[in-house]
DNA sequence: ATTGACAGCCAAAACGTTTCGGTGTATGAT
DNA sequence: ATCATACACCGAAACGTTTTGGCTGTCAAT
């Protein structure tokens, strides 16, 4: 048994009320009386109980985040880091973080909306968002509170971060290009997801310039793990017309190429050039080390956590719509001579 | 504003407790109140105020799982699979997920405690057990419900589920001896996991039938991250007589080793063997795949919170311990034949 | 007619906290 | 003496549930 504020109110001699607000350091309570409350409360090892204090305050101090996942075996290096961030912002301000996994679909939404109105959590961050988004709509139509990683089409207005896409990959293409690659492949996410548009669009931006085009069976959609980006190259080398360049949409998929090049017998950087997305830190320590462009997915975490923290105290926001540079790193993965970057 | 068994009890002028029990569906409401309350909780979107619920019940029907990880970038695979596992039972049996992120050490135990003194969550999942275990030690003097993957050095018995590392390790050192090795180096996690006995054992023991032993400066320590595996085989090759085979303790210094030995020129599974243990996704995609010691990680995740759950529940443990087979998966990081499996 | 059983319902207490609106008692000013 | 003020404290209600231990009315059996 813990002990709570009555049993203290017994050992005192005072109220519930007075050891609640001598806890609570209020100053109608005298010195004594909290000098004396506060040695019974650490006798007795009194914590508050949260359910009992959350109850009362109606909001639970807890932050949603759901992971979209397919299939058990999830083991994503993106979301381990996303995840320490919003973890360790929101412990930093005292809230707790709610984890769930659970594919996109038709559950989905199901999830959501339990958990909104069984005053589970408090707000939600949302990650990896889609062109159209069930769960933005849904949480903006009900005004509850959340904050995203990614952007949605059209014009609906709700804070996010993201990383600009287009600047990134247009980067890549200008890199690419840069070396002389003028067949490039791009291993391309799945089309619902919104940052696919702009990650192609940059990468035509960059090309176009030099009379260069990004044809459709150029374009191969993974699912963003490893063995997609293995499977496509593998489908990909196996044509007539094999490309010299294959820009991945990100790390996992360009480290899956890099493995499906090198079993054929070929050599990332000379035979073949690579590229990457995201920086994992895998990146820099494979082999050849991947020149990819860098997000700093920790500290994007930890800003759309403070974000919603900011939106749940009622406190104002620097900025709601936050969209950050991206850097190109240059490794060895398109030649063993690395260039100064390209900005 | 959410609708409460009070609004239901107003609309269908019953007493508040009828519905409650009507929707629990008891038998002492007829069967008209029951459709009745039932379509009136329907039409105005009830769902039950978890946070009362759970002052009134005395459990938050919530498991915590405190991520031990250094350091803000992390993003190991070991994690995330686990963690799918883990959270993938909680959900299938109603239970929430609560994770945090804390680095071993002093604040650690605080974050344990605080969480069970406010009555924030019903068990914990315990990760990577240590040698002396200050997590279990508390739990268990506290009497809070909790299961573990990993033992503990001494004899207390608590539930857990292991991978039996010794006969992990002795059979990759079985596969490199078997290969004709002599010269083998380890790359060993810190030494205060106990699993780390295990794998040093279990290679010592496949080497001594040999005569061949593994002297202190053939174990370098790492932090299980690529980097660590990385660096310590630059260390390696850099010395006089380099060994011929490197055992890693877990597939990311693995890879990291192989990233290390491919920069200096040399080629993994003909110049240098490497073998891993995990068998992360990784491991099947890398250049070239790397054998490796399966252990069925998410699986584990999922049996470790089932049987946390059966605790909460009181029910009966079909075994309390459980210690499972690793499996050696021998692909082409000891060469580029490879033979069959080593029982 | 009386009893007992049963079906259907409900008031109230409880979980542990916070907070609103007091009450009583000194102190000092008038 | 009276009034205002400040101080220290507290009872009771509230948050939204679940559960205990009733109560009332009906019907069949005596």
């Amino acid at each position: 048994m813990t002990a709570t504020l009555k049993q203290i109110a017994r050992r005192t001699g005072k109220s519930i009320t007075t050891v609640s607000r001598a806890l609570a350091d209020y100053d109608d309570v005298s010195p004594e009386t909290k000098a004396l409350v506060r040695r019974v409360a650490d006798e007795l090892g009194y914590t508050p109980n949260l359910l009992a204090q959350r109850l009362q305050k109606r909001r639970s101090d807890t932050i949603g985040l759901i992971l979209p996942t397919f299939g058990p075996r999830f083991s994503d290096p993106f979301f381990s880091e996303f995840l320490a961030g919003v973890g360790n912002a929101a412990t930093e301000h005292g809230y707790d973080l709610l984890v769930s996994t659970q594919a996109p679909g038709d559950g989905e939404l199901q999830v959501y909306r339990q958990k909104v109105q069984s005053h589970q959590v408090d707000g939600f961050v949302i990650v990896r968002t889609r062109r159209q988004d069930a769960r933005i709509q849904y949480l903006q139509d009900a005004a509850f509170p959340f904050t995203a990683f990614g952007r949605m089409e059209g014009d609906l207005d709700f804070p996010f971060v993201d990383v600009d896409g287009v600047e990134g990959m247009r980067a890549i293409g200008k890199h690419l290009v840069g070396l002389g690659h003028r067949r490039i492949a791009c291993l391309a996410p799945p089309a619902d997801l919104l940052f696919t548009d702009h990650r192609l669009a940059g990468l035509r931006e960059a090309l176009a310039p030099h009379g260069l085009a990004l044809p459709d069976d150029q374009i191969i959609n993974g699912d963003l793990t490893q063995k997609s980006g293995f499977d496509a190259v593998e489908h990909l080398l196996s044509r007539s017309q094999a490309p010299t360049a294959i820009a991945a949409c990100n790390d996992l998929m360009a480290l899956g190429a890099m493995s499906a090049i090198q079993g054929r017998g070929l050599a990332v950087g000379k035979d073949i050039a690579v590229t990457g997305f995201d920086d994992i830190p895998m990146a820099e320590h494979s082999h050849p080390p991947l020149t990819t462009v860098h997000q700093p997915i920790y500290q994007i975490g930890k800003l759309v956590c403070d974000m919603l923290i900011h939106l749940l105290r009622g406190e104002a926001l620097s900025s709601r719509q936050v969209i950050l540079a991206p850097k190109l790193v240059v490794r060895h993965s398109c030649g063993s001579a690395p260039q100064p970057a390209v900005a």
